[in-house]
This record gives structure tokens, C-alpha cells and sequence, in this order.
DNA sequence: CGTCCGCTTGACAACTGTCAACTGTTGTGG
DNA sequence: CCACAACAGTTGACAGTTGTCAAGCGGACG
């Protein structure tokens, strides 16, 4: 598939062969644009990413929708039911994927016996809380370009993990989609863009969601530069 | 202590004997400033609040430091360096208060045995991801009056749900502190403060660190309706 | 009593949102 | 095959919000 010869995130692999060999489960393929799961849906079930990439998007009253997170192949997704019953987002995805639907209480049993799984489940939520804190931080502290290279910086480490190449991504995702998960108009979205590109960070072809990256380490330099000139909402 | 006799959460009053009823776990007492645990610290152990206020924050390397999430009574602390093996931030207690730790891995031992402590433990993890997606939607959508709106109505939230009084509350937080999290600067917190208590909304007694909240719905309302004039990063 | 610190307020600058025009692509139907 | 509409994206001009800088107030503490 790529030229690092399915070297997957070990992490993922591992889950999924743990989770394969102990636990029944239902392999279940998804088209773009299909929901994995919805919000209101009464919560049953977790879904571990095989392949494809997912968002969670929460719907306003109004029908304007929400990008809160994307997932790819090793991530769970359905944790937010948990506590409250039932789902508070949609989980939709963007491609053709295989999703592996794994009933709770059925999860929750096995646990008791398997170690391991318990391991990953708990490594797999804290992550998911660590990962949300990284971005309640850029959100609140990093400016319009900087959020977009950050957004970027972050699609290029997940797909790293994986074994992926990361000199051309394809995000599946409108402008003014990627503005609502950093809380910018897709306008801003737009110039940012046309800055990185200007600043030689990123690449166009002739899609506009085809971005190359010539080089992820510039991105990383870029975000953090950015975050030393403002003393911005500092303490003291 | 208050007016409604001790009628704590009964989520929290639940975690608490089911956690001395069936895990060895170290009752530790904290001071004002004093750290829970630090960032890069490895990580051993979970923290459940059983009294006093705490501040997770994360410290930048110019000493500036960034507020993360404040936790009550019947939180855990914690959960982001399972994964990671060590602390991301820190967990300062901002007046006198209790933790009980209790070693991971035999917190883990005894899930494997006690299916309500493992419910009770992904219940916590869980309401946390909510928590802060709801908290990165506030962020990516809400104005500067609006989020320290929102800000006091999470605070009235968590009182209200421990069976405290809310109609006053005491903020243990500098309006830099308040600002770091709201990712604003303290005069933007100031004037959004000011602005709130023109409209009734709140009011200021002696010190500015308490503040009386006459009608816990108008914030609400008022964080409501700041949301439907903003058609803004939404999707077609 | 004086200093330090947290807070408020004002004036101005910078950034982002709003509105509008325009380009280019895709898909549909004549 | 072309005309057309629909849609994603870019760009410009301008307005609104928030950040920056500066001044001043008042309580806490030595």
C-alpha cells in the first residue's frame, strides 16, 4: 500500500489483534459519508478504526455542524457515551473504512480476565484526554496561521504512527469544516493557507485538499515560534 | 457547612466509599500551592478529590503557565499520564483539601474483581472527554463575554451538582489565570466581567474574587443566545 | 506609611469576521 | 459537446472584536 511496506503504528496493530483474539466482535464497512454512530443514539457499543478516517462532528439546532475531532486506523471511537448513555456527537466517515464494533458490557467482562485489554482501553481514553487538552491549549493560546499549521502539523504526526507518508496528505475536509474545529472562518482558514504557501510550508496542487509538505519539521518550528512571540494570556 | 445539609453528589459520595470500601489508597492533605503531582513526574498513581479545589495547569518553559481545568470534589486526577507513563501537567490545590491516591496498578487488580470500580473509573474518564469537547466547542464558537459566562456557568454546574450554594461563589482564580484558560488576556476577562454585571448577570461584593450570581439561568440564557447570533465557523 | 499586586478603564493597534466579487471545478441536462 | 448551475476556494475592502500599552485605583502586607 505505501512504501514503508504496511509498517503500521504498533499500537494500533496490537490493539487490533488483542481486541481480535479476545473479544467478539463485528467487522462492519462504512461508506463515506455514513455514520458510524449518532448523537442521541442510546450508547451499546465501541468501535475500534480498522481503516478509513472518521469525524466527530456535533450538530447545532440550526444545522450548522461542529468539527470536534478526526480518527484514523487504532483509534476508539464512542467513548464520550459511556458516562452519559448515549452519544453526544455523530461519528461519520470520510472514506470507505472497516470499523470493529465491540459491545461494552461484553468489553467490560473481558477486562476482568484480560490485563491487556484493560491496558489498552484505559491507554486508549487517557490518550484521547491528553489529545483533547493539547488542543484546548492551541486554542486558546495560538493565532489564526499558527492553528492551521498546528492542525496540519498534528494530521501529519497521526499518519506518521501509522507508517504512512506524509509529504502529501489529502484532507477530506472542506474549508469550512477545518474552520469550525479551530474556531476560524473558512476564510481565515483560506488565508492562512495562502501564508503557509507563501512562507514555502505547504504545497498545492491542483486540488485544493491535496497538501504537500515538504518538510514537517518546519511546520513544528513554525507553530512554536509563533507561541513564544505571544506572551499572550500568560500568568505573571 | 451549608445550607442544604451535606447532600454531596451522589456520584462523588458513591466513587468515594466504594474506593475506601475496596482499594488500599493513602489519604494525603494538601495546602494552598502545594502540587498533587507535577508535570514529567513518572506516573503511579490516580488522585480522587475528596475535598478542596485544584487547578490543573501546564507550564510553558518561559514560566509563563497556562490553566488547563479546575476539579472538585469526586473528581480524579490523573488520567492524562496513564498512557504517557508520565504527568503532563501539573495539579496544584488552590486551598486547604484532601486527595485519596490510590496505586494504578492496584487499582487496575481490582477492577479485575469489582465491575462497579471499573464502571466508576470509565464513567470518570468518560465524562472528562466530554467535558473538554465541550469546552473545545465553547472555545472555537463563543465570544469573550460569552465564554466568561460560560466559565461561571460550569463552576455553578459543578457547585450546584455537589449540593453547594451557588448564588455566591468564590473564585480562587486571578482574572490572568481565568484568562489563560479562556485563551484571553485578563483585560479582556475584566471588561467581560464588567459587561456582565451591567447586565445583572453577576455582581461584585467586596472582592472581586467573589462573585454573587442572582439567576443561574440567565447565564444560560445568555450564553444561548450569544451562540445563535454567532452563524460563524459553521458549515454550510 | 509605602510598596506590591490584582483589578479596572481608556486609547489605540492588530487581528479576525463579514460581505462581496471572482475564479475554477464538477456535474447535469439540453 | 456545450451551457448552466452549484459549490469550494481565493481575495479584497471594511467593520467589529480583542490584544496591547499605559494610567490609575484599592486592598494586603510588611
Amino acid at each position: 500500500m505505501n512504501a514503508t511496506h504496511e509498517r503500521d503504528e504498533p499500537d494500533a496493530a496490537a490493539a487490533l489483534s488483542l481486541l481480535q483474539a479476545t473479544v467478539p466482535m463485528h467487522r462492519r464497512l462504512v461508506r463515506p459519508g455514513e455514520a458510524v454512530y449518532r448523537a442521541g443514539q442510546s450508547f451499546t457499543s465501541l468501535y475500534l478504526v480498522n481503516s478509513g478516517t472518521y469525524k466527530i462532528i456535533h450538530l447545532v439546532p440550526d444545522g450548522r455542524e461542529q468539527l470536534v475531532r478526526v480518527h484514523f486506523k487504532g483509534d476508539w471511537l464512542g467513548f464520550d457515551g459511556i458516562a452519559q448513555g448515549c452519544h453526544g456527537c455523530d461519528a461519520i466517515a470520510m472514506d470507505i473504512g472497516e470499523v470493529w464494533s465491540v459491545r461494552y458490557a461484553t468489553l467490560q467482562q473481558a477486562c476482568t480476565r484480560q490485563t491487556e485489554l484493560l491496558d489498552l482501553l484505559h491507554g486508549a481514553m487517557s490518550r484521547e484526554i491528553s489529545h483533547d487538552r493539547e488542543w484546548l491549549m492551541a486554542l486558546s493560546t495560538l493565532g489564526a496561521d499558527a492553528r492551521v499549521a498546528e492542525f496540519l502539523r498534528h494530521w501529519v504526526e497521526a499518519l506518521q504512527r501509522r507508517g504512512l507518508r506524509t509529504d502529501q496528505i489529502l484532507l477530506r475536509l472542506t474549508r469550512a469544516e477545518i474552520g469550525s474545529f479551530l474556531g476560524l472562518t473558512l476564510e481565515s482558514v483560506s488565508r492562512a493557507f495562502s501564508r503557509l504557501a507563501q512562507e514555502q510550508l505547504v504545497q498545492f496542487e491542483t486540488s485544493h485538499r491535496e497538501v504537500g509538505i515538504p518538510d514537517s519539521q518546519a511546520l513544528c518550528r513554525f507553530v512554536q515560534r509563533s507561541l513564544s512571540r505571544e506572551s499572550t494570556a500568560a500568568v505573571s
